[in-house]
DNA sequence: TCAACAGGTTCCAAATAATGAAACTAGTTT
DNA sequence: AAACTAGTTTCATTATTTGGAACCTGTTGA
């Protein structure tokens, strides 16, 4: 019986802290101090030095010696390569969202799900071209997106709750969903309907209509969005591209399935 | 005094170790099996099998149950989204590449030194779209390429001869330089002129001119290349982007210096 | 000029986690 | 059914991590 708890918070060992301290200077976004890092840590002044050498040394965080700050490091871009093309759906699903965004006119975003949070893996967009490591690699807010509902309300029981658990609950606009219960309501509809919508629930003046991408034993494997503004079309104006939007995610899913690697 | 040695490969405790074996899983560019894996490491059987739990209940690796297979994880997108953000040179010197490839006509690359490698950061093509997240991240080596060759030859003696030291001096064609030597002499040779070229070193056919980025107090913080085809277009023409290239080059470093920056 | 201070760095005995040989389990092949 | 292969677990031993406190070092204020 695999009884293998998965405790992403957790800290397993010193690797575990020492990933906590790089995701705490990630989610910065700007180069810190240790005496900032330290504030915020529970770790002993020792030991937070500690780390963070550890991970300067390797690569993993850069320190600016003239301005004495830490922000993460080069090592991560050159893995980020490796992992975007071998875990992440984007480029099995490049073709089909390419075909998605010329056929509605719209911008597409493909997200996948990491610890409740919603990972953009890329966009398209019809008219502008992209600009893709500043948008892939993105992390936004699953309970008031339209592909983080739409992943969150096909996962199992266990993970769904996690999920749901995991999310902040900040008030964006006064759409956005605001309780765990509210949530949960609301992903249940999703689940019997096929969609997720996102009515400004994020951003005012931003919808959009979602869809997961499911494997064929049923697993949430990512999830794709239609995205327009209300300034540009209606909310019936997105209905019309269901048909589209849920074809793709079939085709993404199939796709996936008998993606084999390029040796 | 500050006596801290920095030793990239030299494994500091655990974390060292751990990053060690993501490292080697980010090298194959293709899901891995725990045995082959195995056989390449010089730890016993458990220890890997732990460093690989680790790693993946962290999310730094993902783990295929069906093909009992290791990749990169998501959460190095999500890591390298803020790395690239912060500690490259790329969002910076966006503008002035766009700038450039539509003056010259020619594909741009902006690269960083990482561990004696050339990391590419960014890509401008005039012509067709960019596919970014596959293109930046990518590395190179650093003794026959265009970007290589200006960074290695600007870094002081020390970095320079690790540097060196670091490359495999593989003939891709008969161009390549392929002894330290001969890279050492080009070095000096591109030190006294400013730029540095590829004549056919890494790929038949493909020619490059680039410069370095320095900052104000001389050191190297990347480099800009101007890439075309031997079939497209003959040295002298990439001759006269010389200026083009310099200037853009320039205004990079200046841009970055009044930015944070960190490298 | 000197004392107090803040941010950062190093020490070292105690506590903790990593180690790895070997045993074990679960599939596969002979 | 035995031998083999690939992956997982155990546990006493060993090595690393820990963190309170002392120690630097450059800055501030009297």
């Amino acid at each position: 019986m695999n009884s293998q708890v998965r405790q992403q918070g957790g800290a397993d060992g010193t690797v575990g802290k020492a990933l906590e301290v790089l995701d705490q200077v990630a989610e910065k976004g700007r180069p810190v101090r240790f005496s900032e890092l330290l504030a915020e840590t529970s770790h002993p002044k020792a030991t937070l030095y500690r780390l963070l050498q550890t991970l300067t040394n390797q690569g993993m965080l850069a320190y600016d010696e003239d301005r004495q700050t830490y922000a993460p490091g080069l090592r991560l871009v050159r893995l980020a390569h490796s992992a975007w093309r071998q875990s992440s759906l984007a480029p099995v699903a490049r073709p089909y969202l390419t075909a998605l965004a010329q056929e509605v006119g719209e911008t597409i975003h493909l997200a996948q799900l990491d610890r409740g949070q919603v990972l953009y893996v890329d966009k398209m967009n019809a008219a502008e071209p992209i600009e893709m490591f500043s948008q892939a690699g993105k992390v936004g807010p699953g309970y008031c997106t339209g592909v983080g509902k739409a992943m969150m309300a096909f996962l199992d029981a266990d993970d769904r709750q996690d999920a749901i658990n995991r999310q902040a609950y900040f008030a964006h606009t006064p759409n956005t969903l605001t309780t765990p219960d509210a949530l949960a309501a609301e992903l249940d509809r999703i689940k019997a309907e096929g969609v997720s919508y996102d009515r400004e629930e994020h951003e005012p003046g931003i919808i959009c209509i979602a869809a997961p991408i499911l494997s064929s034993t049923g697993r949430v494997i990512g999830a794709l969005s239609i995205t327009t503004s209300t300034s540009r079309q209606s909310f019936d104006g997105l209905e019309q591209h269901r048909a589209a939007l849920l074809r793709t995610a079939q085709d993404i899913a199939g796709a996936a399935e008998s993606w084999q690697f390029p040796t």
